[in-house]
DNA sequence: CGACCATTTGATATGGATCAAGCGATGTGG
DNA sequence: CCACATCGCTTGATCCATATCAAATGGTCG
C-alpha cells in the first residue's frame, strides 16, 4: 500500500451501521439538514455550548469528548459515516465533538426535527431509537473499560472492525492517543498492546493505522 | 445507630430523582401499570429475555447486570425509588435485573406504553427522555471507569450522594462486590479505599454501610 | 452458641503508568 | 530540493497502584 492511501481509505465512503434507520427518515433529515465540510482537527461544537443542533456524519470520522478537572481528555465515542450524534434531551451538549479527518457533516436543525417528530409518529420513533443506540454504545463502552488492556485494545478493534465495510481490515482515522484516551490507557500501553497481539499474530500491523485481524474467531 | 435501623433506610421511601418526569406522565404509567413485590435478590429479568415490559421502583433498589464470558459480573446501573429501567429499543434486554433489598416494582406492559406514546406527543417526548437520561448515566459511568481506584469511588459516593434524600448521608443498599463490580475494582480495594478516604477524614463509616460525607466541598 | 456471609486486613505479585529516549514520516522554510 | 523541526509512534527501564492470595474479624440468623 502506499503512504498515502491510507489517508485516502481513513475517509470512508460506505456507510455499514445503523440498519435500523428507516429510508423515510433518511430522506426527512436530509430535507431539513445542510452539508457542511470541516477540515480535520475542526470543532464541530464544544462541551456545554448550546444543543440546537444534530449531526450526521456524511464522510469522515467525528470523535466525542470531554475534559476532565486535571486536564485529561475522556473521548466518548467515534462517529462513521452514517452515525448521528449531538442529539440531547438537555439544553446543552455534554461532551464536545471534533473532526478527526477532513470531513462532510449533515447538520440538522433541533427544532424543526422535533417538530417534524411531534407531528410524524415513525419520526418520533427514530428520535427514540437514535437515544437508544446511543445507550448501547455508551454501556458498550463501559463494559470494555471494566476489563484489561488487552481486553480492551481487542474490544476496540472489535468495534472498528463492526464498522469497517471489509470485515477483517481495518483502517484507522485515529491516533494512538485518541484510542487511548478511549480506551482510558496510555498511547504506550496502546502501542504496546497491538505489538503484542501482532507478536500472538491475532493482527499483522502493515502500517500503524492499517489493521488486519487474523484468527478472526477470536474476535468475535 | 441501632443495628437494624441500616436496613430500614436502605429501603427508601422517597423519589429525590428524575425532576423531568410529568405528573400526567406518572399517573399514566400508573394506570397502565401494576405493582408487584419481590424479595431480595430476586430477577426480575434475565439477560436476553425478551423486552415486553418496562419497570419504574417503587421501593427498595434494582441491580442491572450482565455476566461476561470468563464468569466476572459487570453491573450497569443501581436504579431507586422513582427510577424508570428496562426500556429497551430492540427487542431484548441486554443486561439482567435484580433486586438488592425486599422490593416494590411497578410493571408497566411495552405493547400499552408504546401504543400511548404513538398517541400522546408528552408520553412520546417522555419516552426519548427517559432514554436520554439513561445515555447520560452510561456514559457518567463511562466517565468514572476511566480513572483511579480513589476516583472511582468518590464518583461513586457522588452519585449515591445525589440520589440519597438525605445530601451528606447515605445508606447503601449494595454489598461491597456490588459496588466493586459496578467500578471495575475488586472488594479488597473498595474495602481499603473507603478505609483511606475514613482515615484522610473524607468521610466516616458508623457503619460498613452507612457513609457520612464530611467536607462536602470536595465532593463537588 | 455456632455457622455463615460480608467485610476488613495483611503479604506478595504484577500489569500498566511514568519517565526517558529514539525513530520514521510529514511538512516547512531557506 | 534539501535541512530541519515537528509530530506520531515505538521501545526500554523503573515504579507504583491494584489484583491476588490468605486469613482474621465481625455481624446476623438459625
Amino acid at each position: 500500500m502506499s503512504p498515502r492511501t491510507k489517508f485516502a481509505m481513513a475517509g470512508r465512503n460506505t456507510c455499514p451501521t445503523s440498519p435500523s434507520k428507516s429510508k423515510a427518515f433518511q430522506t426527512a433529515i436530509e430535507r431539513i439538514g445542510i452539508a457542511v465540510k470541516y477540515e480535520r482537527n475542526a470543532e464541530i461544537y464544544a462541551e456545554d455550548d448550546p444543543a440546537d443542533s444534530l449531526y450526521q456524519v456524511i464522510r469522515g470520522t467525528v470523535r466525542s469528548y470531554k475534559l476532565l478537572d486535571d486536564g485529561r481528555r475522556q473521548i466518548g465515542a467515534f462517529y462513521f459515516p452514517g452515525d448521528i450524534f449531538g442529539l440531547e434531551a438537555g439544553a446543552g451538549h455534554t461532551f464536545a465533538a471534533e473532526t478527526i479527518v477532513d470531513s462532510k457533516i449533515l447538520v440538522i436543525r433541533r427544532i424543526p426535527f422535533v417538530a417534524l417528530a411531534s407531528r410524524d409518529n415513525n419520526v418520533a420513533h427514530q428520535l427514540w431509537t437514535l437515544s437508544a443506540t446511543e445507550v448501547r454504545r455508551a454501556q458498550d463502552h463501559a463494559t470494555v473499560l471494566i476489563m484489561n488492556a488487552q481486553e480492551r485494545v481487542i474490544g476496540f478493534l472489535h468495534e472498528m472492525a463492526r464498522r469497517s465495510p471489509a470485515e477483517a481490515e481495518i483502517d484507522l482515522p485515529m491516533s494512538r492517543g485518541d484510542i487511548a484516551d478511549y480506551l482510558g490507557l496510555t498511547v504506550e500501553t496502546v502501542s504496546r498492546t497491538f505489538k503484542q497481539l501482532e507478536r500472538s499474530a491475532s493482527i499483522a500491523l502493515p502500517t500503524s493505522r492499517h489493521i488486519v485481524l487474523r484468527d478472526h474467531a477470536a474476535f468475535t
